[in-house]
DNA sequence: ATCGGTGTATTATACTTCTAATACACAGGT
DNA sequence: ACCTGTGTATTAGAAGTATAATACACCGAT
C-alpha cells in the first residue's frame, strides 16, 4: 500500500520538544501544504515507531490527539487517515476566535522586536503565498 | 477588597498556566501597549510576591527570564526596569527570523480551519490598529 | 558598619509530563 | 478459526517543571 522507502517524519532529539508534539506539528504542516491530501492514510504507529526508533505508544499519542482535534480519522482495521471535512460544525466566528490568540502573540512579539507592522503583514503575505504554492 | 496600592498583575490560579509565565506574558503586553514605558521600574519581587500571595522566587523567575530575553534590565540596588533599547545588537534580518515560526503557526492553524488568507491578514491588521491606539 | 532595599543561588518537594513495556480489542483476509 | 494488521488502555518509571523556604550578595544611604 505504501512505498516503504518514504520517510514521513524527522525528529530532533536535541530540541527539547516532545517527540509526540513534533509528530503532531509535522502532520499539520504536511496537511496544510497538501503533501498529505485529504483521505490519505498515514503510516501506522508501528511503522512510525520503527522509523523513528521510538515506542509505538508515542506515535499513538500523537495520532490520537490529532484525532481528538478533528485532523485525523480512525478507520478500524486500516489506520489513521486525513479527515475529509475539517470542523464542519464550527461557525466562521468560532474559527476566527480560535486564531486571535495566535495573532496577538505575533503582535506582542513584533512590538518587542520593534518591527514595523507593515513589514510583519508583508512577511505573513509572503509566507502565505509560499505555502499556498507548495 | 481593593487597596490603594497599584495592582500590576492578575493571576488566574485555575488556568493551569504557571504563575511565572502569566507574569511574563503580562509584562510583555504592558510594554507592547505602552502602559509600561521604557525606563520605568517594575514592582520589586517582594512587592509582587505580597500582592499575589506567592513566593518571591516565583516573581524572580519571571523577571530573570525577561532579563535574559532582553526585555528587562537589572539595576543593582534598584530593581528591574524596562530596557531602553530592545535587542540593539540584532540585525533586522535576525529579528524577522525570530517571528517567522510564529507566522508559520498562524498559517498552519488558518489552513486547518479553512480560513481565507485575506481574512486572516485583515484580522491581523485590525488587531494591530487596536493595539497601536491603546 | 549597619540597615533596609534590590534580585538570586541553593535546596527541597509536590506535581506533571514524556516515554516506554506489556497486554489487549477490533477488523479484514486467508 | 486463525493470523496479522490496525490503535490503545494500563501501568510504571524517568525526567522535567513549578513553587517555595532559606540564606546569601550586592547597592545606597545613614
Amino acid at each position: 500500500m505504501e512505498s516503504k522507502a518514504k520517510y514521513y517524519f524527522q525528529i530532533a532529539t536535541t530540541s527539547g520538544v516532545p517527540i509526540y508534539r513534533q509528530i503532531i506539528d509535522q502532520v499539520k504542516i504536511l496537511i496544510a501544504t497538501k503533501k498529505l491530501p485529504k483521505g490519505e492514510f498515514l503510516p501506522s504507529v508501528r511503522q512510525v515507531a520503527t522509523e523513528l526508533e521510538i515506542n509505538p505508544m508515542t506515535a499513538s499519542k500523537a495520532y490520537s490527539l490529532l484525532e481528538k482535534e478533528g485532523v485525523l480519522e480512525f478507520i478500524r482495521g486500516q489506520g489513521m487517515k486525513v479527515k475529509e471535512s475539517n470542523l464542519p460544525g464550527e461557525s466562521l466566528e468560532q474559527k476566527e476566535n480560535e486564531i486571535v490568540p495566535l495573532l496577538n502573540e505575533v503582535i506582542t512579539k513584533s512590538k518587542q522586536l520593534s518591527l514595523r507592522p507593515n513589514r510583519v503583514i508583508e512577511m505573513l503575505k509572503s509566507l502565505l503565498k509560499e505555502m499556498g504554492n507548495e
